[in-house]
RNA sequence: GCCCCCAUAGCUCAGUGGAUAGAGCGUCGGCCUCCGGAGCCGAAGACCUGCGUUCGAGUCGCAGUGGGGGUACCA
């Protein structure tokens, strides 16, 4: 926000060195002062001071730097739109004037409105995959992971300025979708899904694999029925139409429910085709070596690039029964990407344990002379595991159903809510329940580092205290509150403020300030827990700034800058939670 | 065997090579004449080990230890 002036002082700070033979680096560090009460940016010359002592300089480095940090801030003075400057162990410190601060920050939220913390148009394409469930199967906690790390990336990078595509990637074919239809038929025929669709369809997958498990004969009926599928047997086809469809309705209501959307539904089945086309490429290439009908295809990774350790092994690319595999889709699929929009990044968001599945598969690509297979990523996260680190799967009912899960909380919140805020109507009641059940859920998803492993436990899950979604929104909700108070037309432009600030305003200001590096940062490093950070530390500001200042019972010029304050404080939580996938209640 | 990830307070997690390592939960102690106490203020409490790189390491490198994952026809 101060861009222009660190950029003027950076220039000043330059010259000055280079007149006094200070071999200063490249680009000169800034950071914000990491003290409260004050605020402003720094920057140190610990490096300048090492480069004395390694040209032969006979220097101290620290009280070198301290020296070099004196003689700077004597140069440049006290800058306009700065209260004061000090050197300080090293380090050159410039303190904002709080006045000029907190005007613009205030006034640039006010103009911007929604739109606060947004970057401009990167003028990049960029594709995030996400949430990939397979149809004909339960949809569980672990999943969620997926699906809302992927919506806020999306939201986060188009925020950022990237022009988004969010991809859906279906499981709808595959051994898994096989085994449940030999089941269906054999068992359940002609029944229909209940009201709670992908419970019902993951029941009947959890007794399949109880089916399969106890009588290892009946997989020959199982591949039989694969077989048809092959050959496109109409009835097969027709009832793989019919159920895989159950599946989709029931995930696109949880899809709503969690606010989520895709711009564009992929699916195994669709790349099925082309990915066998380029497996007959690859062996015509002599990239795979086709083992049929003995072995399956196989690409020698490690071979064909000459490598002596393991590092990229082999990647089976088709069955020996010539059955498609999800490499042999995944194959298919980044073409299909690439070709159908123009693409700088394709982004697969997928659990770890698919890391190498894709190092291969790219790898293979690259080597087929697709020269865009740099441009994949995959966004590795670790996986959702229940309390002993015991992992949640479909096969052992070890499930946590997210249907469950939205219900829970969403009956806990309302319950808070009748506690609470007795007065609201039911139907406010109920749109509270929702918002805050569902952001307490979602928060914790987001609030790890990727490669963190998420342990879900109830307790924790349905906690509403303390860092977690309704403290953030809570603090919306204060705001609001005050704001409702007041008729004052807040669109009038505004003055510096003219009272001294206390400190918890000069946080609040400082963290509003520093939302749209936030967002840069987090797009950049696809990091949502930079967000959730950020969105907690800023409603905590807001909340000791609610205790500690009086916005209405104030003389009025003081009352007219922090009423501006609290509306700017409201605005940048509300976009933080909007980033986040969560709703911004009016009350609560 | 080879590869990847993780290790910070009793527990769950932050921490952009830089100044005094921050939160939440839990524990203990304060705060409703005041815009909503789902809140605010305070106390106690931590970087797995060793060697290196660096003026400076929780952060980078190497080697250990402990935990998790992957490793040819599952996804």
């Amino acid at each position: 926000m101060f861009d222009f002036e660190r950029q003027a002082i950076t220039d000043q700070i330059k010259a000055y060195c280079i007149d006094q033979a200070i071999p200063l680096p490249e680009t000169l560090k800034w950071s914000s002062i990491p003290f409260n009460g004050e605020w402003g940016i720094s920057t140190s010359f610990f490096q300048a001071a090492a480069g004395e002592a390694r040209s032969g300089k006979k220097v101290i480095v620290p009280q070198r730097a301290q020296e070099i940090a004196e003689s700077v801030a004597a140069q440049i003075g006290t800058p306009t739109g700065f209260e004061r400057v000090e050197a300080v162990k090293g380090y050159l410190n410039l303190y904002f004037s709080s006045g000029e601060f907190s005007l613009r920050t205030v006034s640039t939220v006010l103009g911007e409105k929604l739109d606060f913390g947004r970057g401009g148009s990167k003028g990049e394409q960029i594709m995030v995959e996400f949430s990939q469930p397979n149809t004909h199967k339960a949809f569980h906690v672990g999943h969620l992971r997926s699906a809302i790390l992927g919506d806020v990336i999306s939201r986060i990078t188009e925020f950022a300025g990237y022009d988004v595509v969010r991809a859906n990637y279906i499981g709808d074919i595959g051994l898994h979708v096989i085994k449940w239809l030999w089941n269906y038929r054999k068992h359940h025929s002609g029944e229909k899904p209940k009201a709670d669709t992908t419970r019902w369809m993951g029941d009947l997958y959890a007794e399949t694999s109880r089916r399969l498990a106890d009588d290892p004969d009946l997989e020959s009926e199982v591949r039989e029925i694969y077989a048809r599928w092959d050959r496109q047997d109409p009835e097969i086809v027709a009832l793989w139409e019919e159920t895989r469809q159950w599946s989709i309705d029931g995930f696109n209501e949880l899809y709503a429910t969690l606010d989520i959307r895709f711009d564009r539904l992929y699916s195994n089945s669709e790349a099925e085709k082309p990915g066998k086309e380029i497996v007959d490429q690859l062996i015509a290439a002599n990239i795979a070596v086709d083992e049929r009908p003995d072995g399956p295809v196989i690409v020698r990774l490690d071979e064909l690039l000459g490598l002596d350790k393991e590092k990229y092994r082999v990647l089976v690319v088709l069955r020996s029964d010539g059955t498609a595999l999800y490499s042999t889709e995944d194959l298919a699929l980044a073409k299909i990407k690439i070709n159908e929009y123009n693409l700088a990044k394709s982004i697969y968001v997928v659990d770890v344990r698919q890391s190498l599945h894709f190092q291969q598969v790219w790898k293979t690509l690259e080597l087929a002379g697709y020269e865009w297979s740099d441009r994949c990523h995959h966004l590795a996260y670790e996986l959702v595991n229940l309390p002993g680190n015991v992992t949640m799967a479909s096969r052992d009912g070890t499930v946590v159903l997210l249907e469950d899960l939205i219900r829970e909380s969403t009956s806990r919140a309302l319950e808070v809510v009748e506690e609470k805020n007795p007065t609201l109507t039911d139907e406010e009641k109920q749109t509270v329940a929702r918002a805050v059940g569902m952001g307490a859920l979602k928060y914790p998803m987001l609030a790890r580092d990727n490669t963190k492993i998420v342990t879900f436990d109830w307790e924790a899950a349905l906690d509403f205290n303390g860092q977690a979604a309704p403290y953030i929104q809570y603090a919306h909700v204060r705001a609001n509150s005050i704001l409702k108070r007041t008729d004052i037309d807040l669109s009038q432009p505004m003055t510096v403020p003219s009272h001294q600030l206390e400190p918890s305003e000069i946080q609040l200001v400082e963290l509003i300030s520093r939302l749209p590096n936030e967002v840069q940062r987090a797009a950049e490093e696809f990091k949502t827990l930079h967000i959730t950070n950020y969105a907690y530390e800023l409603a905590k500001a807001f909340n000791s700034f609610y205790r500690q200042c009086p916005v209405l019972q104030i003389a009025p010029e003081v009352r007219d800058f922090r009423l501006r304050l609290v509306e700017a404080a409201r605005q940048t939580i509300a976009n933080t939670l909007n980033l986040l996938g969560i709703e911004a209640p009016e009350k609560m």
